[in-house]
DNA sequence: GCAAATTAAATTGTGTACAATATAATCAAG
DNA sequence: CTTGATTATATTGTACACAATTTAATTTGC
């Protein structure tokens, strides 16, 4: 095999990118049934989890900063599913509450985990063993 | 462990998703060295291997489609790495090829792939299982 | 108690990403 | 040879993604 380091199918990171983007675009169809992007989805299973949260530590959760979140999260709460509130407590958190809307999409994103699974064509185990690996890789080891 | 399909810790998409963000976050140091995006030298690679290609060839190979390329060719034109000229037995296709500054920053790049490498903490063996297990994942099967 | 440092969000600017559409060139069927 | 389909790229619109900066609130040192 070839190993110049500057050949794009010698890189690691590169299929990492491309596989990313490629399963994010599987979840699309599923995805616009409820109305959600990817990323307004994963930040709403942090929330059917958590119920609330602040910006900051929905981004730590999500690995997105402000400049994401608070246009993404505006755009959840024009569409009623959260609401964002200042704390009184700290005025410089702006708390982010799941709404019934909200909770109640939760039912109808069910289907969605299982019906993906499907589309990848991976065995349980490979699965398991790409999950820890990309943990290591996130510097979160998980099991 | 917890099994709910809906929470995010026991999704593989998310942290494919979120470990491919922050590779590319590795990258930014050592690419504005060099004066490109992720993605410019993701197309820069290539072609540095192939000199010249069309818009659609270099998206096949990229994953990425007009929409992403035909911009981002403009601006590698605009900073004088490539040439971009409709072919005359095909006025469809656009060439772009590469120009001796780029050719040149090849070995301004040189470093970066080794550089890289040793800021993720992974070992060789996996490394190797994670590209196999990535590139399963995009329907194209490496060794 | 108050100035300096820190923290939390928001804003700004640049650059992807991609679906959907448009435009133009080429090819294919008759 | 011409109409209809196909192909290649570009454009438009929406939504990330993030660095850098700004604004405002809170905390910390002295």
């Amino acid at each position: 095999m070839d190993t110049n380091p500057l050949k794009l199918e010698n890189q690691l990171c590169f299929p990492l990118y491309a596989a990313s983007k490629e399963v994010v675009k599987k979840y699309k169809p599923l995805l616009d049934d409820i109305g959600l992007t990817y990323t307004q989805y994963v930040t709403m299973m942090v929330l059917w989890e958590e119920k609330s949260s602040n910006v900051t530590a929905l981004g730590e959760r999500l690995f997105l900063d402000s400049g994401t979140l608070t246009p993404l999260l505006k755009r959840l709460e024009t569409s009623g599913l959260v609401t964002r509130k200042r704390e009184s407590a700290d005025e410089r958190n702006v708390i982010i509450s799941i709404t019934d809307k909200g909770l109640k999409l939760k039912e109808k994103a069910a289907c969605i985990p299982m019906k993906l699974a499907t589309c990848i064509d991976i065995t349980p185990e490979e699965a398991k063993t790409l999950y820890k690996l990309l943990y290591k890789i996130l510097g979160q080891e998980k099991n």
